[in-house]
DNA sequence: CGATGCCTTGAGTGAATTCAACGCTTGTGG
DNA sequence: CCACAAGCGTTGAATTCACTCAAGGCATCG
């Protein structure tokens, strides 16, 4: 886990502002950007980012990676809330309440810009514009997090695991992580599991069910989806339309 | 349901406000909030505030009653995501992106301050801090989404159920829906099961174990928490400390 | 080349589901 | 004022979906 002061990317080329599926930043915007980051962080796939009940005041935007917050009880039952992927912000709730209530963990090599806490105000005071883009993030958050609810609250076993990769893969298309149809996003059936609510056992056994009717094909650290159509038929999921949409 | 346009309740004397649960605000901002609120909201109980995937842009805080948000599947199957109480934002999703993605019943009879949607970015440009307390209800609300996507997806039906009446009975305590230790929210067994994940059938049966245990007694239109540390104990839920929340 | 991590499969079990029925209360219309 | 319907809670029985247990295969890695 590296922090480096002197970051290597500069926002004014900053690759996710390049692609069409962001919104544009002024020029003031992008000013003031460049002062509230402060480095990037440097992480080995499998690192913890920071975990639950810890005060982490940090603020990040993921620049290249990815990863999955979660939550886990006592006896060791662990429970995946949602995948960050490159674009998404990270620890919003440390930088506003200090305590964390949730872990992050990569799921391959991560890169995440590192924003300074204490200029939060001024952004809040003198960019309205960001800080609308805040709330904006925060809402997106909310509803995937009430889709995953409804999920695994309500769906049977295949309609989960058709549901989440339709889904994973739709998100992993806008943020160019799915060369070829395959996603480059190092799952494992365990982690799938704990995302859906299911036991490992039961999870591999759908995926097999799934690959039977020749919608997805499971490769070591990644998925390729055949048919997406059918996964998201199967899923009982109708791909929504999002664009424009800001990050910080 | 009706929609009055000269406000009953005056913001100055917001019953609300009141409650040392929240945080005051200050002359100014009051002052913003009076021109804001545009009216009341009056449903009855088992009102349809709005609907999943139609077009609203009104955003409300919940002045008086309760209700809950939720999400259908096509064939029926409901999921409750959260209720919502007293203090409560309702429509920030729809407010920002226009359509909302979950419906909102009322539970019991309810009152909502309305607010001028066109009057947001004035809010954004002009009060920094409301604008902040929004982004700070926004990941209030994802932390109770995270706690309650970790119950359904991996507590079993009794913690289940004990966690579930915990949280409920600590954010009614909270805004003084609790007199008597009985929570005045008109839930049904139907509810709770919906909101947990459950079958109704299942649903009763635990909380007929819960009443054995003596933890609980369930009434007709509400619960009366019988011995509160027994209960989240068995939900395995460790009471959180929430003081100085804002609301708008 | 043994160890470890991940995927796979079968068998047996169990927790939660569906089905079915009944009691109680409330409200409503004849 | 009674009769009937509707909503909610309750319970038992049968079923099923998902879980645990157990074992083995196949890579990768030190």
């Amino acid at each position: 886990m590296t922090i480096q002061r002197a970051s290597t990317t500069k926002c004014e080329l900053c690759p996710l502002r390049r692609m069409a599926h962001f919104r544009p930043f002024t020029q003031d915007e992008l000013a003031f950007m460049k002062n509230f980051k402060t480095g990037e962080l440097n992480v080995e796939a499998g690192a913890t980012i920071f975990v639950e009940k810890s005060v982490n005041l940090n603020l990040y935007t993921v620049l290249q990676g990815s990863g999955f917050r979660y939550k886990m009880l006592k006896d060791g039952r662990r429970q995946i809330l949602n995948f960050v992927l490159p674009g998404d912000l990270v620890g919003l709730e440390g930088t506003i309440s200090g305590e964390v209530q949730h872990s992050v963990e990569s799921l391959s090599a991560m890169t995440l810009c590192v924003f300074d806490r204490s200029r939060l105000d001024m952004l809040f005071r003198n960019h309205p514009a960001l800080a609308y883009d805040l709330t904006w993030i925060a809402c997106r958050e909310e509803r995937l997090l009430d889709e995953n609810l409804l999920t695994i609250g309500r769906r049977t076993a295949v309609e989960r695991v058709a549901y989440a990769l339709s889904v994973l893969y739709h998100r992993a298309k806008q943020v160019g992580l799915t060369p070829g149809g395959k996603m480059e996003i190092p799952l494992t059936q365990s982690h799938l599991s704990d995302a859906l609510g299911l036991s490992l056992v039961h999870t591999n056994k759908t995926i097999r069910k799934l690959q039977r009717l020749g919608a997805i094909k499971w490769i070591g650290s990644g998925v390729q989806t055949l048919d997406a159509v059918l996964l998201a038929r199967t899923g009982g999921w109708p791909a929504p339309a999002e664009t424009g949409r800001p990050f910080l």
